[in-house]
RNA sequence: GCGACCGUAGCUCAGCUGGUUAGAGCGCCGGUUUGUGGUACCGGAGGUCGGGGGUUCGAACCCCCUCGGUCGCCCCA
């Protein structure tokens, strides 16, 4: 290994990011390729949202006095003077783009993305200040339909990684603009009457956000949480059928749901259904998917009174449930091209190529993986390729006959019908080699 | 923003109450052996002990500052 260069230091890593690599990078790709398969199976477009908006897409729709907006955005003035701040969710920007890009004609419009978001936070387990969501939303529908079609996705989504044992759907409603309003005062004027007994942060909370004191974990809080008014008796006839029907839509769909009368959301465009999926295997970061409706997020940002619902969800923190180097996210069977000695290297490099060029299929995926290396032959290479985990290696040697120049060797001890997928995979070599030698 | 623990080779770590040239395994490089269901052996390169300051005859080890990591609080997905 080569040496460091004297004196020239080497800038570390921002904070909060990650290098991802090896079984991490394939159980993030795990993830996401797992939820385009979703997405497209409920019919929701992809969209690329920027990475960067103007402050006040966030600072008007997420609400000025939230801790996201007052104190974790990565906010700066560009060359022209403006204020940007880098995404630190995906919701406010779609709602801009929605009212901006005229896709007010779509709706109801379904629509789906991923990718990096930025917030200034202390680093700790499935926390970074780049991280990765999931992201569906459904905008411009006013019916619980829509909350329980989001909701089915999400549960198949969790399914389809394999993660949702241990992973409870926690639901909520925290009605409609009135219903809330009604409830979040009446909460106010609950703990103001034991403000001094509570603890300090939600003494802090009782004037920013009162509904949070809630879900608190102080023990002091937790002595008054369950006399706490409950959502239900503020709620508007038309909130409870609302919510009625949501539930009754999940109890159609199979799909498992816990009430949780304390689920609150911490941002203020939240309405109606609010909803998270939670595990236990996470420590702290306990919430994997999460959302809920959000109606009054349109005008906040100057556009038309739009109903919407939507979810997110932390691609690390699932990679992080989907994980182990045990698992084996592609079952494609990968070949090792080895040269026996250095006059064999053009041989196999020709080889290799034509394996290659003749592995896709019509659905675009490969049958077969080719691995080879740019230097090495013999028994070193053939090490070298038992560790990169390849299933079989196919050694190429001198010889005077064409089958006597190749031969299979299985690596993974697979036999019978898998050998002979194998050896099939091989009958698509070029002319000379017809046939091959090998062992199972 | 607050708290706890941690920071020694590329990686995982050892280093006794501060005491001569800082160690192991894996990995890497070279070689011998072995014709291939994760060979065996020999040799080699590689470390400002995160960084800075202090205490001491002497610091990887003690103290202070700083940077970084991990896990909580807060917040949130």
């Amino acid at each position: 290994m080569s040496q460091q260069t004297p004196n020239i230091p080497t800038p570390q890593a921002i904070r909060g990011t990650q290098d991802i690599f090896g079984a991490d990078a394939e159980a993030f790709a795990f993830v996401v390729e797992t939820f385009e398969r979703v997405r497209k199976l409920y019919r929701f477009r992809r969209v690329e949202m920027p990475v960067f908006e103007k402050t006040a897409v966030f600072s008007r729709s997420l609400g000025e006095t939230t801790d996201v907006v007052s104190k974790e955005m990565y906010s700066f003035e560009d060359r022209g003077g403006e204020s940007l701040t880098l995404r630190p969710e995906f919701t406010a920007g779609i709602a801009r783009a929605f009212i901006t890009d005229g896709w007010q004609q779509y709706a109801p419009l379904k629509v789906a993305t991923h990718g990096p978001l930025f917030r200034y936070e202390r680093p700790q387990k499935g926390r970074y200040r780049q991280f990765h969501q999931l992201d569906a939303e459904v905008i411009g529908a006013a019916e619980p339909q829509a909350d329980v079609e989001l909701l089915v996705m999400a549960d198949q989504l969790l399914k389809e990684l394999g993660i949702a044992d241990g992973v409870t759907l926690q639901l909520n409603t925290l009605g409609d603009g009135a219903s809330r309003d009604a409830w979040r005062a009446a909460l106010i004027e609950y703990f103001r009457a034991h403000a001094a007994e509570l603890s300090e942060d939600s003494q802090d909370r009782l004037e920013r956000n009162p509904l949070r004191i809630l879900d608190s974990k102080d023990p002091r809080d937790k002595v008054f949480t369950g006399n706490a008014p409950k959502i239900d008796d503020y709620l508007s006839a038309e909130a409870q059928d609302f919510f009625g029907k949501v539930t009754s839509g999940l109890d159609a769909a199979g799909v498992d749901w816990t009430r949780a009368p304390t689920l609150v959301r911490g941002l203020d465009y939240y309405r109606h259904t609010a909803f998270e999926f939670v595990t236990d295997r996470l420590g702290a970061q306990g919430t994997v998917l999460g959302g809920g409706r959000y109606d009054g997020l349109m005008e906040a940002l100057g556009g038309p009174a739009t109903p919407a619902v939507g979810w997110a969800a932390g691609i690390e923190r699932l990679a992080m449930l989907v994980g182990g180097e045990s698992v084996n996210f592609d079952p494609t069977p990968v070949f090792a091209i080895v040269p026996d000695s250095p006059s064999m290297r053009d041989e196999a490099d020709r080889i290799a190529a034509h394996l290659r060029s003749v592995s896709t299929r019509p659905d675009r995926n490969s049958d077969y993986y080719i691995w080879t290396s740019f230097k090495g032959q013999g028994k070193k290479l053939a090490e070298k390729a038992k560790k990169e985990k390849v299933d079989a290696i196919l050694f190429v040697r001198e010889g005077e006959k064409p089958e006597d120049r190749l031969h299979l060797t299985n690596v993974k001890g697979s036999q019978g019908d898998a050998m002979d997928d194998l050896f099939n995979i091989l009958a698509r070599l070029p002319a000379p080699y017809t046939s091959l030698s090998g062992e199972g």
